[in-house]
DNA sequence: ATTAACTTGACAATATTTGTCAATTATAGC
DNA sequence: GCTATAATTGACAAATATTGTCAAGTTAAT
């Protein structure tokens, strides 16, 4: 019962499926192999348009990747912070109060 | 019935109570007036160090003031992105299940 | 009109992110 | 073993974003 948990894992497999080289894809992201090899391994972040692009390229679901992205986004801001899951918490009521008011326009 | 929203509004409520100059505190803070009164306006964010120094400075409870600032971080990551409460609440799940698999270690 | 508090915006300094490149490692086929 | 190709790594550079300073401008009270 394996799970793609990172973004990375989803497109490293998604890429292998499609018989894709590094090179390759990299080349249509217009990026060097090496950022494309830290992206799939985590090492680092890409950027939300290269998220947009790779669905295209590899043709996964673009909403559930960026769900995946931003919310990658999202843990990384509050790593290493205690009381991050509280804030989370809180980000999350402030959204909703936000719209509840949405009504008024 | 009027709430505290921002950080900012917080921490100008909190300095006017106690009678503090923007200048006072910003000396304390060891910026400029110009960066303490954007903050309090929400026209700049502050740093994490600055909330806690700020915490301290004004009596507030620190705990809830970092709360307040990550909640604050992590919107401002997701702003403008239609899909952004999506991934919050996904973040959430991978903090929970991180939590539970922390009982191994 | 003078003064003190605060605000604003242009710019500078710093820090972080994103990218390139060359060298290295890994893997597969002779 | 070699050789080829793919992928990884790390040092550095470029680009972007954040944080800060400063000086000029408001605002509000006297």
């Amino acid at each position: 019962m394996k799970k793609n948990n990172s973004i990375g894992e989803i497109l490293r497999k998604r890429r292998e499926e499609k018989g894709l080289l590094l090179r390759q894809v990299a080349a249509l992201l217009d990026v060097d192999t090496a950022i494309l090899s830290k992206i799939e391994r985590g090492e680092r972040k890409a950027k939300k348009e290269q998220i947009v692009q790779l669905a295209k390229i590899l043709e996964l679901n673009q909403e559930d990747l960026i769900i995946q992205f931003l919310s990658e986004r999202i843990l990384y801001e509050i790593q290493d912070e205690e009381l991050g899951e509280k804030a989370l918490k809180v980000a999350e009521q402030k959204i909703k109060k936000n719209n509840t008011k949405q009504i008024k326009d």
